[in-house]
RNA sequence: GCCCCUGUAGCUCAAUGGAUAGAGCCACGGACUUCUAAGCCGUUGAUGUAGGUUCGAUUCCUACCGGGGGCACCA
């Protein structure tokens, strides 16, 4: 791994002037900025009541004469910014150690839940989005030294299985030709009716008189909804590496929890239910009066369990069950599972138009628009990407058009073809290269250098978006560095006359290829040899 | 009504208190024709409004305006 310069500069810049201090070190978005700048200076000078400037000048000087190995130059420009050019020596020696491989940490136990949604119809976009966005943090998880377990939650329990199973049972009824209302609380949607007229195949009208008919139906529903909804889960290449049923956890382990829960103090009588109330702010029914458990004390079951397995535990949840979040660090400080260890991902909502069209994402019979159909129609690795780019907080659009029409314009396919030309030109030479014996010194020309860069970025880029999530950081650094590439490849020749130059040149297209390998295997999309 | 999120270019989105607010799409203009033109170069264009804090605010605070979500003995 590579070694991380900013860590570094910022440790430099400790030494020259103590670090009791806030003060940032970031790459430079400009390269007009060198590679690293601080704005150390402008936060010392209100301390010492001098000019940034001057503060600034006096720390460049400093760093020149004692780290001319490591910078060209450092300079202070006003307002009292410092910026560090690193040295083309060090560069190469950073490219060195970035060929190492990296240390095997062990970091303990992930697990990350998402996607997790109602079995009372097929995943829609929205549902979706959790997909790609769930399945790149278990990637960054492994990536940092976690062993991960992705994991999908059935909320196969409760009062909207009964509301599920009514809505069949009306639909199995038409489907034999019985009359039937439809249930005031049913789902809607003529999906369900779809199963119903399968199960009337496949049962003929045998469960009308089977006592437990209604119940089979909904097995039967439940399982048909359930093998849907797992192929439309791999076709965005996504696989689960646990299934935890609700019904099962209900049985199995919520009164336990709720026991201990109750020896804890934190359950709290009122109305004739039990509430969980580990502040009066938080108090949130868990067992109505009639004295069935609700699913949040399931969840609780469930979390306990996470926390016990985990050293790290991660949920995605779309922006309606915001006002759980709360409710759930409550739950882990209840088991003493400290909240830092505990990170829960906020999606947004996603929205649906095809051109100037608004497309409304009801269930209502004739505009429903499920993943299933999205994914085929743009490909798994552009609806990753496409999900992937935008911060998972906000909320976002998908234009059908855009996707199915243009989908050539998807940046995905940028960074894919990228790679396929690292790979067109490879194949091309024929040449067998040896990275840790390459000649680097012989890179000398901006764009090389600043490919050079790009590449060495990765391990920045992707440490920090394990520190935080914001996934649109590593779509952004894959469409950077496949930018920096094509732009290399426009205005250099890499096969030529020159054997060592070539030589040296096709090392820097193969460490590009391994970068956009890297990238890309973090975000789930594919690396393509050939487009 | 209360709470949370949100408002950036014609459109879809970035910006981890910093320097000239970045991309892509769309539009217009251009170059090359040796490793892939799904490419390259250039041009036009934006922080909802009004205050405040700060050396510095898209970012933090307050109010207002617009959009979304939540406030169930549903999940």
């Amino acid at each position: 791994m590579s070694q991380n310069i900013q860590k570094m500069i910022r440790d430099i810049l400790a030494q020259e002037v103590g670090s009791d201090i806030l003060f940032s070190v970031e790459r430079s978005e400009i390269e007009a900025h060198g590679d690293y700048s601080s704005n150390i200076a402008l936060v010392r000078a209100k301390l010492e009541r001098k000019a940034p400037l001057e503060i600034a000048a006096t720390i460049a000087t400093r760093i020149k004469e004692k780290h001319s190995n490591i910078f060209h130059s450092v300079e202070a420009v006003p307002p009292g910014f410092l910026n560090f050019y690193l040295a083309p020596e060090f560069l190469r020696r950073e490219i060195l150690e970035f060929l190492k491989p990296a240390k095997k940490k062990n970091l303990g136990r992930a697990c990350v839940e998402f996607i997790s949604a109602n079995p009372t119809g097929p995943l829609h976009v929205g549902n979706a989005r959790s997909g790609p966005i769930g399945d790149v943090i278990a990637n960054l998880l492994a990536w940092q030294g976690y062993k991960v377990t992705r994991e999908y939650y059935h909320n196969d329990a409760g009062a909207q299985m009964g509301k599920l199973s009514a809505t069949m049972w009306h639909w199995y009824l038409r489907a034999c030709n019985k009359k039937s209302e439809f249930p005031e609380d049913g789902y809607p949607g003529d999906h369900l009716e779809i199963i119903a007229r399968t199960a009337k195949k496949k049962f003929g009208t045998k469960l009308l008189t089977d006592k437990k008919g209604q119940t089979k139906l909904t097995e039967f529903t439940f399982g048909a909804l359930e093998k849907e909804n797992f192929a439309t889960i791999k076709s965005m290449g996504i696989r689960f590496d646990r299934v935890v049923r609700e019904s099962i956890l209900a049985k199995t382990k919520t009164k336990k929890v709720l026991v201990e829960l109750e020896h804890k103090g934190l359950l709290k009588k009122r109305e004739g239910a039990i509430w969980f109330s580990p502040t009066e702010e938080l108090e949130t029914v868990v067992v109505k009066s009639d004295g069935t458990p609700i699913y949040f004390a399931n969840d609780i079951a469930y979390h306990k369990e996470k926390f016990a397995k985990n050293d790290f535990v991660v949920d995605v949840f779309g922006e309606n069950h915001e006002a759980h979040i709360p409710k759930l660090y409550a739950v882990a400080d209840a088991f003493g599972f400290s909240r830092e260890r505990l990170k829960i991902v906020v999606y947004g909502h996603v929205s649906l138009k095809e051109g100037e069209k608004v497309i409304a994402m009801s269930k209502r019979k004739g505009n429903f628009v499920t993943a299933e159909e999205v994914i085929k129609a743009v490909g798994a690795d552009a609806f990753r990407f496409f999900m992937l780019e935008h911060a998972p907080r906000s909320s976002m659009q998908f234009d059908l058009k855009l996707a199915k029409a243009k989908s050539r314009e998807n940046p995905v396919y940028y960074v894919q073809y990228a790679h396929a030309r690292t790979s067109g030109i490879l194949r091309k030479s024929k040449a067998k290269i040896d990275l840790k014996k390459a000649d680097w010194s012989l890179l000398e020309t901006m764009p090389e250098i600043r490919l050079m860069k790009q590449i060495l970025a990765f391990t920045e880029a992707v440490d920090e978006t394990v520190s935080d999530f914001e996934t649109q950081w590593l779509t952004r650094y894959a469409y950077e560095l496949a930018r920096t590439f094509t732009h290399f490849y426009e205005t250099t020749h890499v096969i030529s006359e020159d054997k060592k130059l070539t030589a040296s040149r096709l090392a820097l297209v193969l460490l590009t290829r391994n970068t956009l390998q890297r990238i890309s295997k973090l975000l789930g999309i594919s690396a393509p040899e050939k487009m």
